[in-house]
This record gives C-alpha cells, structure tokens and sequence, in this order.
DNA sequence: CGCTTCATTGAAACGTTTCAACGCTAGTGG
DNA sequence: CCACTAGCGTTGAAACGTTTCAATGAAGCG
C-alpha cells in the first residue's frame, strides 16, 4: 500500500502559509509514513496515550473530543484532509483528549522522531507548523464563545459557516453542498446541546430555508441568512498567512 | 524604570519545561523590553490590531477575551505571572481576541523581530515557547467542555481549582487563598453564564464551606468538596514536562 | 455627600433538557 | 422474503436550570 500523493493536501496547507522552498518540501514529502485505512467512529488516540507518532488526515474527516463527568462527550474540533489533528503530540507527550474518525479515512502515521528532526533543521517549517497549532487554538477560541454565548440556533449556524469556509478552502464544498459525515447527535456534542434541541434547530434552518442537513450532508442553501442567525466572522481561521 | 529580574518568572517557566542552558538563559535575559506599570481595566491589544511586540506579565494578571454577538463577551483565559498572553502574535499577525488587565500590573514588552530571532537561533527555546501555546491551546479545550457539557457550579468551582492549581506552581496560592482580581461579573463571563447566577452559585459554594469569593480573593476552603462538585483533572495543564 | 461599581434578592419568563415513544431505513439472518 | 435489530431522526409534554428584569444594599472614592 503506497501513497506517492499523500503528503500534497499538507503542502498545499504549508505552502499557503509560508514561502517553503525546494528543500523544504523535499524534506515534507521525504518523511516515511505508513498508511491506514479506516472505519468512521473508530479511536485513533485516546486521553492517557504517549503517541509516538502523528497522523495526518489524507482523506475523510476526524474529530478531536474529550469526555466530561464520564456520560457526556464534548467534541472539541473537526479536522480535514491535509490536517495534523494531533501535532501536539510532538511536544505534550500524554494525550488529554481523544481523537477519532467520522467517516472511513485514510490516515498517514509519521513517526515523531523524524517529525522533530525536519523541525529542527528546518525553521521555515517549523514556524509553518506551529502556526498550524495555533490557528487550532484560535478556532478553539472561537468555539469556547460559540458554546459560552450563543443560542443553539446561532451556534449551529456557525460552526456551518466555519465547516464550509474550511472545506471551501481544500475544494471539497460544490455549491454550497458539502460532505460530512456527521449524525446530529455529534453535532449536538459540538455545540453543547442535546440531539433533540439539534433536531429543532435543523428543522428550523430547513424551514427557514438557511441550510439543511442529511446523513452525512450539509447544504448552505442561503448563505446571507444563515449568517443573519449567527456572528460569523472567518478572521479566527487566519486563512491569508499575511493576518 | 528598570526590571533587573523582569524575566525571571518566565525563565522559571521555560526551566519548568525543557532543558535549557546558559545561554539559553542568556538570550532570553538579553531580550530588549519595554516597561510599563498599567491599572486593572486596561486593553493592552485588541481583536484587529498587528501589535509588534508580545507581552509578557511580569506582575499582575491578564485575560484574553472576546465580543460575541455586539453586546457579550466572552473570556477565554486567565493569564498569570510569566505569562505572554499574545505569544501568538509572533505568527498570527492579525489579534483575533482583545488582551486586557484583571488588575494593576506591570508588563514587559519585547518586541517581535528580536524574540523572533531568538526562536531561529535557539530550537530549545523554540520548543518550550511553541508548547507554551500548546498548552494554552489544551485550556482553551477544557474551557470548552466547561461551557459546554458542565452546570454553573460545576464550571465556577472547575475555574477555581484550575487558577488555584496554577497559582500554586508560581507560589502565589497560600493555605487555599489566593488573590484574584475580578468582580462576580467577570467570573460570569469566563463561564458563560449571568453575573446573577454565579452570585447565587458563589453563595452555594460559600454555604457549602467549599470556597469562598471576595472582591479581588478566592479561597479554597475544602478542596474534596469543590472537586465532588466538579470533574476535575489537572492532566490537561501539562504542569510536568514529562507529560 | 453623592456617585459609581459591585453584590444581592425575588419573581416571572425563557431556552433547553429530559423522558418516553414512534417512525424510518439499512443491514442481517432465518 | 420477511422478521428482527440497530441506529438515527422526529415528536410531544413536563421539568429544570438559567436568564431577564427590576430593585435594593453595601463599599469605595472624589
């Protein structure tokens, strides 16, 4: 099973973040990688565990969330091809938080040490890197106000306005239409509310005609009133490497 | 106005995490810094602003937060002693966030081009920094579930124990009280809920002898009880650099 | 002293949760 | 081919935690 491929939604990220030249992106696509296919729903790092290696998304999607007072589950971000949803292994060693595929994936396994060494030698990416992580801290942000001060309703609209300003970015949202294989109950699990509530609100943006939502598929139907129902503004994705 | 020892409780941060030598030590002290003594209230940077300088807490405390929605606002963190809430300015040009002062403090700023120097020459201190703002990025999360999943006296007594953990590290926590410079209000808006509920809340935790809150003091009274109210689990903090 | 800010209280309104039930669809095995 | 199962979406009604509004009290300050 090989992937000469697999590394080029990554650089396609790294590129668009900082000038890397030739060496460094002989560097990226030099680092060894083993390859996995997998199901949707399946944990590929959980809280507790020491990883010794990264995964980078080559395709589908994945989910980083944690689990609070024991019964519930808080979904913490959502990640895309060409991301690195647990880069910080590198450098917090014990994994505070679970990290998990939402539909079948293809992953890429890049063991930390050589992933420390190209850091090292090479600042441009490294700097490249670490302003990845703190992009996802940004959306972080983001989502501690969404859950803290918006109504379900709003918040729901947001996380679709920022699930289809990312996805536009990587070519993977067609007129409004995207892929996302996500049941409601997880979409509940990432705005703080309970599946029930999510079925309302979705109704309610059906009906409205803002967006609407099947197994796995999300349209943006209207874009202008679906930001009429929320505060969405994209700076907190940092998309142009100049903000 | 000069701080001789204005680096120190930094420099016993970044000990703290990685293994830093002389003249590691000497490259941070040698950093250029600007002083300046500001009262509590104060916005040191805004969501939009390029500042050209990070700035690091010398004294005092700081939070970062955010306008939702014209009319709220959410905090995202408590910044301390030895912190440098806007390390991320070195590679997000454009704030996302607003910066402002919990109390009187004094600030140092140093400017980006010699800090960003110093992060290319040395990778040591590239490292510590860079999980410096993993870590922050592993608070944001928690805050996340915080808001999301837990009750107001769940969230208020999981930020108590969560600033007394960290205070505790800088020795600024004695025999459960330490001092923290924030109203009813501001607690509300690190939580995400009414200043009016975490009165009735602070006046649950105070009846139940869990802690106690007075203008600008909070004080833990019986730590088995405010953690029986809440599920709290300091993993996350990544206070040893083993994990 | 009056002003302002913060803490406190009460009562009604509200958004969301909880519980329980039912329908739909796809997959599985008899 | 149908019965059965499992997972997801949907609905209704009551309960609940929190918000909102409005008012009052306490403390600090020019």
């Amino acid at each position: 099973m090989n992937y000469p491929h697999a590394t080029e939604p990554l650089l396609r990220r790294l590129r668009a973040t900082v000038a890397i030249d030739r060496e460094d992106e002989q560097a990226i696509r030099q680092l060894p990688m083993t390859f996995k296919r997998v199901n949707g729903g399946e944990t590929i790092v959980a809280t507790g565990d020491r990883p010794s290696a990264c995964c980078l998304i080559i395709d589908g999607f994945m989910m980083r969330s944690k689990v609070v007072d024991k019964d519930r589950r808080q979904i913490l971000a959502f990640h895309q091809p060409g991301d690195i949803p647990d880069l910080q292994s590198l450098y917090l060693h014990v994994l505070d938080h679970d990290v998990i595929t939402l539909g079948e994936s293809l992953l890429g396994f890049i063991p930390h040490a050589p992933l420390r060494d190209v850091v090292r030698r090479r600042p441009t990416l490294a700097e490249a890197f670490w302003r990845d992580t703190l992009i996802d801290a940004a959306i972080f942000r983001e989502w501690i106000c969404n859950v803290g001060q918006r109504q379900a309703s709003s918040r729901l609209a947001h996380l679709i306005l920022e699930l289809y300003t990312r996805l536009k970015v990587i070519g993977q949202a067609k007129n409004g239409a995207f892929n996302f294989p996500a049941t409601q109950t997880i979409l509940s699990e990432a705005i703080g509310t309970t599946p029930i509530h999510v079925n309302r609100v979705v109704q309610e943006l059906r009906s409205s005609g803002a967006a609407d939502f099947e197994r796995g598929k999300i349209t943006v139907l209207d874009q202008a009133r679906l930001e009429a129902m929320t505060d969405f503004d994209p700076l907190y994705l940092h998309l142009s490497p100049a903000l």
